[in-house]
DNA sequence: CGTAAACGTTGACGTTGCGTGAAAGTCAAT
DNA sequence: ATTGACTTTCACGCAACGTCAACGTTTACG
């Protein structure tokens, strides 16, 4: 028995289209053609197409289908192994984006105090940096284990005394950086002082602070174009200089 | 204070290549343009691009963004609501992905006996069709709750003799149909018997059966391609012929 | 002031998996 | 001979940019 593209679509649920992308990327090919040029297929590439079909519901890619097809002794499983540990990656980020949209839509519904919409802008700020933090695998790897906590749980539960005092905080690191980031002295005084608030205002968010963890940090805040944002949007090189300056107080302090 | 494209990227945490084509997409034009043709940006547009990347972070398209900005009277929040929408469908497909994959590297990895590899084929059999009616949506809202539950839990835990039942049942149907598609009539004792031991092959793997689900089932059968494919694969029609005879059964028995 | 470095510009292709015409040839039935 | 239902090969479109290529501009330095 021959199948015409139609035909073998048809058995298998798929579009003709899809039969001949399969084709012009060397993944189905027909068993021969007719006269007129036809793509004629046999029972052998119905049974192909069955495995192929398999492996596309499982959600792995044509390219890396045609990989486990081309060669039986490729290694299938671990094939879908690695297709696992993305999988349960993409979980990770869908729950905390679900999370984040959650929050956003109680936040503009106003379904929250209006202390919590304050925070809200905090969390906001923050939100970019976090989720880059969570997300880069690449990051994590880098710096091994920065734990930086899904903040927003942490600010949310902040009292109000609280809040303004890490608010206060904040803007002390960057009142302190400006006038350090003048002597250009990463060692100085005010460039430790600080050094040392960035560590405090950290400490509030972070579930345990670490020297450690504070320079992985700073090498993110120049690495990572994330990271520089915030600082660097007060003036160009204030990011490279925080960094310069947490690196010797977390030297100092270990 | 005036911005080119790589100070703004960098205070954004972007690359000057998303800028332009913000730029090129409408998304974010320049303030102005020097007399070279740079494109320089002011305050105001920084603060647009930090609304435009929270929404970014929050996994909303470029597009519909640009629709949330362009005019403030947009529903922002309704956006926010459809977007969460989208999410929780991802996640509940993700998480059927995720148990499938599981599943298929159990049974291709042998730790699973060999009664259940062979139970797994019958499995692989059934998934295409399974998932496409649990992702479906559009036909979900077309058949109403034809409750198509995940099949293989029910497959997993059948005794053997059950499984042996269930696939003789299979087969059953299928030769019940051959004969049945000769006389070409659905109304027919053979045609009538292979929609009954359709319906008690169902039986074994649906949670509760009803003559409209088994109906709605059997439109599926031909509506959709995916479903067609088992029965058309003995021979093209039968399908159809298929859902004739079901129609006229549930008929019958309701 | 010449020059090199570091920026800027506009194309334009690549990525993933096909959908969707367009233009033109083929096949079976009327 | 004409339809209608198929087939073929291009080739653009989608999302959000990354990544050269080819070429002009600005700035810092000797």
């Amino acid at each position: 028995m021959e199948y015409t593209v139609h035909d073998l679509a048809r058995i298998a649920g798929i579009s003709p289209r899809t039969l001949r992308h399969y084709d012009a990327i060397e993944l189905l090919k027909p068993a021969h053609h007719s006269a007129a040029g036809y793509r004629l297929y046999g029972s052998a590439e119905v049974d192909r197409l069955q495995h192929i079909l398999f492996y596309r519901e499982l959600g792995l890619s044509l390219s890396v289908i045609r990989d486990i097809m081309r060669d039986p002794a490729f290694d299938g499983v671990k094939a879908l192994r690695d297709h696992r540990e993305n999988l349960l990656t993409k979980r990770r980020q869908l729950a905390v984006l679900i999370a984040n949209v959650d929050r956003s839509i109680a936040a503009t519904e106003g379904r929250v105090t209006m202390s919590e919409t304050e925070k809200f802008e905090g969390f906001k700020r923050q939100l970019i940096a976090d989720n880059e933090a969570q997300y880069g695998p690449e990051i994590r790897e880098k710096y091994g284990d920065v734990v930086v906590e899904s903040s927003y749980s942490q600010v949310q539960h902040m009292t109000p005394d609280d809040y303004a005092e890490w608010t206060r905080l904040g803007e002390a690191v960057k009142a302190a950086l400006r006038d350090a980031f003048q002597t250009g002295d990463a060692a100085s005084a005010k460039a430790q002082e600080a050094a040392d608030l960035h560590g405090r205002w950290l400490s509030f968010t972070w579930t345990q602070y670490s020297p450690a963890a504070h320079r992985g940090l700073a090498e993110l805040y120049v690495d990572d174009e994330r990271f520089r944002a915030y600082y660097d949007a007060e003036q160009l090189g204030m990011a490279a200089f925080l960094r310069d300056a947490i690196q010797i107080y977390t030297t100092r302090t270990e």
